[in-house]
DNA sequence: GTCTATAGGTAGATAGAC
DNA sequence: GTCTATCTACCTATAGAC
């Protein structure tokens, strides 16, 4: 159920839209999502659209990728914590990601990523929107390092690469259609998890 | 120039569309790039577009995304070629990556991945052109790590890494236009080098 | 406030002059 | 074989009935 789904029963329309623009803008990115598309999926009239984001396709964007970006975070922060063993977390919540994936045919991955890489370079609103996002990120993954690893820096980038790994495992995972780069990702963050525990003074 | 480019002086235009293709596509995804604007930058007559690729927009997309990711990837083994001690190589890599990134306003990234990310679930044709890019540049990282990485799993596991922590960290250092992640994705790659070359028998 | 119809613009694709 | 004009379909956005 959406973040503003009601006590019970379906979400409201405001909400269905949103969620049902997170599926399509994962999926398909931003350019190649229609509005019409959007409306006909969260079973919602077109005008519905322009009701509840009067900024149009930009506003829901933005929102999308701020609602499900901060949604999906705690997601996977919530996942790291549900084994003991910092290091064991790691592989695991890596062999989750690669279920998940399996399980919906390779289409679910990363909300915000296909729509960071389109605009990046074309709209500058929905980069900073991403940019927010994976900042956050970053610095909730280095929280959880530090718990592990005392150098402040070493947690900072172990979290930069935990995201990234993730996000480049997703892309071959999804193009490949194989379980195999997520299940080298989840290897390479464990060996290097272990190595800043059990060697502080070298970079990681 | 392009890889059709005459002895001298313009390419022709096939390979001006191919070389202006390929430029939209990495900034401005799939979707996300017109077949008017790519003969606007190509400076062709748009019929000549249907006259070198009668197959259309996908065939034109296909085409750049083999030439232009196999282009890549040769470039990327002939930079980690530059230095001659592989650590220090592939730390190097990195830092002339965002050289590079940053000198191109943070545009100028991957060539394949936002459209990788865009047809994945969408276009089975073109997610199997990037599928193959990919598992081509798995094979030769993997040959390149092998020079220093007797186990082959291990060689391959650090090639996937490399190219996953690569594309990982061009989003965010895209998005948030910063080197940082870049630089953290470097470190981490060093750290896992290092690691597969003085422990052979642990995971990597 | 929900929903339909449509305007204005641009997309991919094609026909045909030269 | 180069280039222009145009077709149909779809896009975002809006107007306005109910």
């Amino acid at each position: 159920m959406g973040q503003h789904g009601q006590e019970q029963g379906r979400p409201d329309t405001r909400t269905r839209i949103q969620d049902a623009a997170t599926e399509l803008f994962r999926r398909n990115g931003y350019s190649g999502t229609g509005l019409k598309r959007i409306a006909a999926e969260a079973d919602a009239p077109f005008g519905s659209i322009y009701h509840f984001f009067p900024g149009g396709k930009q506003q829901l964007t933005e929102e999308t990728i701020r609602t499900a970006g901060a949604a999906y975070g705690r997601m996977v922060l919530a996942l790291l914590d549900t084994v003991a063993d910092p290091v064991e977390s790691v592989a695991h919540a890596f062999e989750a990601a690669a279920d998940d994936l399996e399980a919906t045919g390779y289409a679910d991955a990363c909300p915000i990523a296909a729509v960071a890489l389109e605009v990046a370079s074309t709209n500058e609103t929905l980069r900073v929107a991403t940019a927010d996002i994976f900042t956050e990120w970053v610095g909730a993954g280095e929280q959880w390092f530090a718990r592990w690893v005392p150098d402040p820096g070493a947690a900072r980038s172990l979290a930069h690469s935990l995201i990234m790994i993730l996000e480049g495992a997703f892309m071959l995972s999804r193009a490949t259609r194989d379980r195999e780069p997520l299940r080298a990702a989840g290897q390479s963050m464990a060996v290097l998890l272990r190595s800043a525990i059990e060697q502080p003074g070298r970079p990681s």
